[in-house]
DNA sequence: CATGAATGAGTATTCATTCAT
DNA sequence: CATGAATGAATACTCATTCAT
């Protein structure tokens, strides 16, 4: 009750049974459903914890507080994302910078709509500064990468050209989030033929 | 959260007098700080108020609930962005499509490094729908009546070069928020050079 | 809700009207009643609250945390007992070294009797050291001052006097908790003595 | 706080084979270190199995609650201690009572700082009021046995001395708390004398 | 109107204890 | 017996909002 809690690092706590293992998958997906449905701030660890079928000490024994949860949910979509990169990036070998481009950038949409609560996570305040800027950089030379292999190669700075893309990242966040905007479907169309025409600007002329 | 309106609509209560009017001004400029520095969510009323150097009981004379005080903020910026693009287009006349983009471009960014509590309102989560969708079509329709008077005119659709140039904001909203990100700056240079050529390609070649 | 609260000291917050006065001291009450009744760890704020027949938020309002209402109450007992330990001196001047030592013993199984959460406090466990260490200088310094008026003088070392007439305090908590203990009070008084025999022989055969 | 006793009786479990008995005596050094460092109410059965390289499963296997066994380790320090103060008793036949009354101080302050969760256990709340008394007077007449062979004779009552000591007993505790206090330490020696003092005077001029 | 005290539902988190494997 | 996952009541604390002065 009166614990002073010797500094230790809080950290996720590891499943060391099969139950355990499946009981966090349940979690980390409740916890995604709540996230995208309220927001961080307002998702509750009570109501995410119901979304699971589980108890709330269930919950805490895995992930000890919020934070904890929404940075393992963080993790687990990034790694999803990064996966989901480098596996197109393989299928994709040959492909003009132009054509990767516009390949990512719907990547990356239909990433946020099948996974909602990246944004979200993405956004949240507390995440601190030197884990937002890891990740942007991880990612960034992701998209680096598969734009690297293009046919012919680009001549212009390419890390510059993958956080261009990263940026229309936001966009594409916003037109699928709203599925009603008929004409947001069109900027977005549109914004994808700039990244197009920029990218074919990028290119040598072989 | 807890909001349990009574059976009146709430309405934010207009000031009588001059003090009164002053009075709302510092408040609404307090809740501006509190809301850029910690969120919506985060933000109390507490806090708006001692930023203020008033009381809570003041507060809530004029803002009778804190979605109200955040609204009748947002409507505050956004009167000052209209204002602002409004004006610029005035002193625009004759501009080409493409410096007209650059124009807003800098605009917007300028506007949100001058009240970053902005996005933060924009982005809150419990503004009604058709409110949100009112604000942008707002925002779009000046941009359009901007680029409308470009020389010589724009061929393709100017409602949709609005729309592109409404979510670039977004873009500017984040860079203008990391202040050390020296990457994030050239990337910005890059967007605004994207849309510079796109609008020159939307011109008709008179 | 994610509020980072910068990290101001939480500091018990001053009442500035009448009521608030008042209720400070209820709840003060409160907490003394409770804090004897069940310990530092058992006793809640809930508890605490009820036992003043006011809500959990005004306590709040006034004590923003446990340990700092334990503490308040702790420095207000602390200066009761010291105000009582001058006033004494004042009245008591001219005694014997060893009728200060009783009257001084006496004084303190009184003070405990009347105010039982002090022992409580006094032992929490999330004291600052340097605090706890300055309590008991404090009060040891206030029983030297004591003692030093004695006639005859006192021709040992006083503070080491006052510093066991501390000690023996222990006791008189234990004996004033047990009310059936009736061998206790032998115990107690036996010590009485023990101090008065050691005051005498430290006094100078004037 | 939250113990719902099943309908039997629950009492700890005596294990029936070696490694039980191992285990058993791993997890009440466990116990101990954990009460020691955090006390009794802040003291976490999760803690202390893990302190025990243990499972809470197994700690509950021979401890069903935590009062429980925290009395387990509670008897068992005053075994040790009983043992020592017989032991004790045999190797100072023939001491004086003033030397006695030195060697029990001395003993009580070594085992207090040999086992410094014994005040922790002794003094936690939800004892039985009658086990506590019973644990008193099993000591104090342990004492008294010790007093009882003194030579010359104590002629005073021995069961009030024995009580003497006792009481002095918590000094030691605080005294072998607190590792920096050198004035603590003085004050500890001033009492021991004041005891041999008493008990010279308690003796029978033979 | 201004002020600040009063309220209490809501939130994250803890921890003793039980139970399935 | 060992293990660690499951449970949920209990607790400290927050904050929007109301109201008496």
């Amino acid at each position: 009750m009166t614990s002073q809690k010797s500094s230790e690092e809080l950290k996720t706590r590891a499943p060391k049974r099969q139950r355990g293992h499946d009981r966090v998958a349940v979690l980390l997906e409740a916890a995604a459903k709540v996230f995208a449905r309220r927001g961080y701030d307002a998702a509750t660890m009570t109501e995410i914890a119901a979304e699971a079928h589980s108890s709330i000490g269930s919950l805490y024994q895995f992930f000890p507080t919020k934070p904890l949860l929404a940075e393992a949910l963080h993790i687990d979509r990034l790694e999803r994302l990064k996966a989901g990169l480098r596996d197109m990036a393989e299928r994709s070998i040959g492909l003009s910078a132009a054509g990767s481009g516009e390949a990512i950038f719907d990547a990356l949409a239909a990433f946020i709509e099948q996974y909602p609560e990246f944004p979200v996570l993405a956004g949240r305040r507390d995440i601190p500064k030197d884990r937002k800027a890891r990740s942007r950089a991880e990612l960034r030379e992701l998209i680096a990468a598969f734009l690297r292999q293009a046919h012919p190669p680009i001549t212009d700075d390419i890390v510059l050209m993958a956080g261009i893309v990263l940026e229309l990242l936001r966009i594409a966040v916003v037109v699928s989030s709203d599925p009603d905007a008929a004409e947001d479907r069109r900027v977005f169309a549109e914004l994808r033929l700039m990244l197009r025409k920029r990218l074919e600007d990028a290119t040598a002329k072989d």
